[in-house]
DNA sequence: AAGTTTTATGACAGTTTTGTTACGGGTATG
DNA sequence: CATACCCGTAACAAAACTGTCATAAAACTT
């Protein structure tokens, strides 16, 4: 029933019996959001959801717990066990619906549809391009990619592989060393309306975006 | 209620009675979350959330929104407007406290809530960078361990081969007088900010990182 | 007060890391 | 089909960092 009315919405939706299962389904899929129902065969879904929350590849997906009990301890023990959220049935496919946006807006902030700013520097999403005091940038698709994932993340060092997973994507096979040369173009794009110094090399360890 | 429920949790809370006060009140103290009433004098709840998710500033702190209507439709709207999270009144102060857990985690995921402050200074471990009142110190990154670790561990004293085994690596073979020289180092860079003496020396046994 | 131990400091050379430029191949665009 | 653009890599230059030493300055002993 789920699963139809999620395909019918436009999403993509892979079904799992028991946490078996699902594990390999969410290892196979990559799935940006998981339903859990409270009650399946085996491991129970709070002991699955705890499981998730431990490991790194699964820890950021956000889950839904689906449950019958009303009880409220049940629901508190839902929510400590790294649930998003939960829904207790019979739900209201509508409700689960507008669960499902609020969490997917929360862990995609971007959504195609923002705006980033710093300083005089805006890159506007929906646009695809950069200002620098209502002057526009010229710069790459890669260096684009690249300057929006800085604006998502200010203030945080990322290595160049961390970089390389983000911007490019999880399995490519690129020297770490080419980060430089595109770090450079963006540095040289970004220097035409004077912000290069928003890029800034930490040695040792990767770059960073600040504005400090 | 809520208040005196939180700050009995450890939580630091600040009120406001309408949607004014709650700009101002958010702005000064940058909350890490927002308890948002539905019925509010003037602005609604709703409008305020949207204004919210519309500033940079504010766009990432988790909304959690209180109402006493019980429709379903408003739950929708509610969610849609941006809120991260929904409680209907009257709900349960262990109920609210597990939803208030469940969005710091997801805001702030594995972060390891590295920030280390001594007074003025403050090392942020997730952009590995050093704040003296607000102005970036400039050290090399054993320096940057080095002071690292002091912070970590305050007002205890270390051989120089315990600081060899913790910043540097268990199995090095370095000159135990090399510490002394990035001690040195370490207490230049933070001269620049008037911190140096918080590198203590303690004669015939090591160093001691302290306020005092 | 002189002698001894311990720490501070500045300089140096080797090494590692990063910046920069140039180039060949690939792909889209007209 | 030609042109323009972009990407990844390599090679070299530049910059930053590291560990060690020599010497000066303190701190402690006798």
């Amino acid at each position: 029933m789920v699963c139809l009315a999620l395909t019918n919405e436009g999403y993509q939706c892979h079904e799992a019996g028991n946490a078996h299962e699902a594990e390999g389904a969410i290892s196979y899929a990559q799935p940006d959001l998981i339903l859990l129902d409270w009650m399946m065969p085996g491991v129970s879904g709070v002991d699955f959801a705890r499981r998730l929350r431990r490991q790194q590849e699964t820890r950021l997906i956000p889950i839904i717990m689906l449950t019958a009990k009303s009880d409220e301890d049940d629901k508190v023990r839902g929510l400590d066990s790294g649930a998003d959220d939960y829904l207790t049935k019979p739900f209201s496919i509508k409700e689960l619906l507008a669960r499902i946006r609020s969490l997917l807006r929360r862990v995609q902030p971007q959504d195609e549809s923002e705006i980033y700013q710093c300083q005089g520097l805006v890159l506007e999403s929906p646009a695809q391009r950069v200002l620098a005091d209502d002057k526009q940038l010229e710069m790459g698709p890669t260096e684009y990619k690249l300057l929006k994932f800085f604006m998502e993340n200010k203030n945080r060092v990322f290595t160049r592989g961390q970089l390389l997973d983000h911007v490019w994507g999880n399995n490519v096979y690129i020297e770490e060393r080419t980060i430089d040369v595109h770090i450079r173009r963006l540095r040289k794009a970004l220097e035409a309306g004077g912000y290069d110094h928003l890029i800034q090399t930490v040695r040792g360890s990767g770059y960073r975006f600040s504005e400090k």
